[in-house]
RNA sequence: GGCGCAGUAGCCAAGUGGUAAGGCGUGGGUCUGCAACACCCUGAUUCACCGGUUCAAAUCCGGUCUGCGCCUCCA
């Protein structure tokens, strides 16, 4: 399995710290507000990278934290007029509720930053005691030049860095010994949150948060560490002075980016008012049409979001969907004998796609690729299942459909659902209809049912039928 | 200014040295009472442009143009 590897900035064969096992660490969210659909991307990205692994055999301890202290979301709590943890904690909440929507699976440990504050002063002693941090009234800074690898993933030079002639000097700006160096810890402001610590009251910088929570739940070296490439600078480059001058060894083997989610080919942002919500989204389409959405490009592309794009991919999950639903409405009256040799031949005949799936997410989570050998055993199923083929042959196709699927995170089962008797009494109604070749009574129940958002479709088998 | 990414059919998107996957859409056909589904056919003599290397280039090298990102909180 490849992965590439942005310290590297090549694709590298995957080998794990300790056999078959994966430790990864993505960043999460700082939660101030409901997520977007750019957030969405890292977590919809490395949750199929983790499903991929765990298909592939490897046990996975995933962990995301929640940024949950942070400027805005103080700044959010003192609009609302509510404490800080008020708000960070509606937002988790909701957060959850929106990977949820979007298959996405709980992480082996969500830690909250603000639970985690002890080992982040234990860390930021041992860098002082280390001599890479040091205390200014109060606030502690990283001492960056004195950490040599300082740069080596987002492959700058530290006088490149300095050179940038941009108006550095914020408050208290002036104490630091160099420009570059950057905050462990900073004392409070009136009103904040605020914890204890030998140099003051005060909360955490934002990137020694990472630092300690990857150490803590996954141990001082890690498989891989993720998240949206505008982390690499400084937040992962940051992470990395941190972690391995505390711990003497390097700190993640692979660094996994993710390019971002574009609106119209710009960057999302308020200000330009092309900003959605996973939620506003969740209202008008399946959030399972915005997973296989986001997963019909290669990660590290950039990705154009457009309502087109989205009924395109909206179409596209349909005809995985239906070729699932298919299979299940045969086997209802599929007869139970064993498959016939021939049918034994066509299933082994399924393998290529599941060896072509392989090939494309071995190949750095190709998931574009993986889709389209999708794409091709759906049409397989569609070729060769029929109202002929055993109960058996059928639930196999079915089988392999689902162990793909699954691997991206996408649901192609329906729950069995129940129609209400009224309805089950129309369609049997338009049945008989069809049978005394009444069409006109048989068209308008068809309409009616469709204004209900129910599609039928007359085959072979009988009548089927599905939600709009 | 420094660093980096991208430009493949109407749209999206794989492919990174061996003669252009897949999806959506369009048009035609088969099936069907009709429709829908499905299936078959329909698509780039060509991969932004110009040079070069090679038996062979969308793929490698140089240049040009265009778009974008990071360098500051940011997925």
């Amino acid at each position: 399995m490849k992965i590439y590897n942005t310290l590297t900035k090549r694709k590298e064969e995957f080998v794990p710290l300790e056999e078959g096992k994966v430790k990864m660490y993505v960043c999460g969210p700082t939660v101030y507000n409901f997520i977007h659909i750019g957030n969405a991307r890292p977590m919809i990205v490395f949750d199929t990278v983790r499903r991929y692994f765990e298909y592939k055999g490897y046990e996975v301890n995933y962990v995301s934290n929640f940024t949950d202290v942070d400027d805005k979301i103080i700044k959010k709590a003192i609009e609302e007029g509510v404490a800080a943890e008020e708000i960070s904690s509606r937002y988790i909440a909701e957060c959850k509720k929106d990977m949820e929507g979007m298959n996405i699976k709980p992480a082996t440990k969500h830690p909250l930053a603000t639970d985690e504050i002890c080992g982040m002063v234990d860390m930021i002693q041992t860098l002082i005691d280390k001599g890479y941090a040091y205390e200014k009234n109060g606030t502690v800074y990283y001492r960056t030049r004195k950490f040599e690898g300082y740069g080596k993933l987002s492959h700058k030079n530290l006088d490149d860095l300095q050179g940038g002639g941009r108006t550095l000097l914020v408050t208290g700006e002036d104490e630091k010994e160099d420009s570059l160096d950057f905050v462990l810890w900073k004392p409070k402001k009136e009103g904040e949150p605020a914890w204890k610590s030998p140099w003051s009251e005060g909360r955490p910088g934002w990137h020694i948060e990472c630092s300690e929570m990857s150490k803590k739940y996954l141990g001082e070296q890690i498989d891989i560490h993720a998240g949206g490439e505008d982390l690499i600078f400084p937040h992962h480059e940051n992470e990395i002075a941190q972690s391995e001058a505390a711990n003497g060894k390097e700190f993640a083997k692979y660094w996994m980016h993710n390019a971002f989610l574009n609106i119209d080919n710009r960057k999302m942002s308020k200000s330009l008012g092309n900003f959605f919500t996973v939620r506003e989204i969740g209202e008008k389409y399946d959030l399972q049409v915005l997973r296989f959405f986001m997963l019909s490009a290669h990660y590290r592309s950039p990705l154009n979001f457009s309502a087109e794009l989205m009924e395109s991919s909206k179409n596209g999950l349909d005809r995985i969907r239906k070729a699932a639903g298919n299979l299940k409405f045969l086997m209802e009256s599929a007869r139970t004998d064993e498959m016939t040799d021939g049918e034994k031949k066509k299933i082994a005949g399924t393998d290529v796609f599941a060896a072509d799936f392989e090939r494309a997410m071995d190949d750095d989570f190709n998931t574009a690729d993986a889709i389209a050998a999708v794409f091709e055993l759906v049409k397989y199923i569609n070729t060769t299942a029929d109202g002929n083929s055993s109960k058996e042959y059928l639930a196999g196709l079915e089988k392999r459909l689902v162990s793909l699927t699954d691997v991206l995170g996408i649901i192609v089962e329906k729950e069995e659902e129940i129609l209400d008797a009224d309805i089950e009494a129309l369609i049997e109604e338009r049945q008989q209809a069809r049978k005394a070749k009444e069409f006109a009574r048989a068209d308008q129940i068809r309409d009616e049912l469709l204004k209900k958002g129910i599609i039928l479709e007359d085959t072979r088998e009988g009548v089927k039928w599905r939600r709009a």
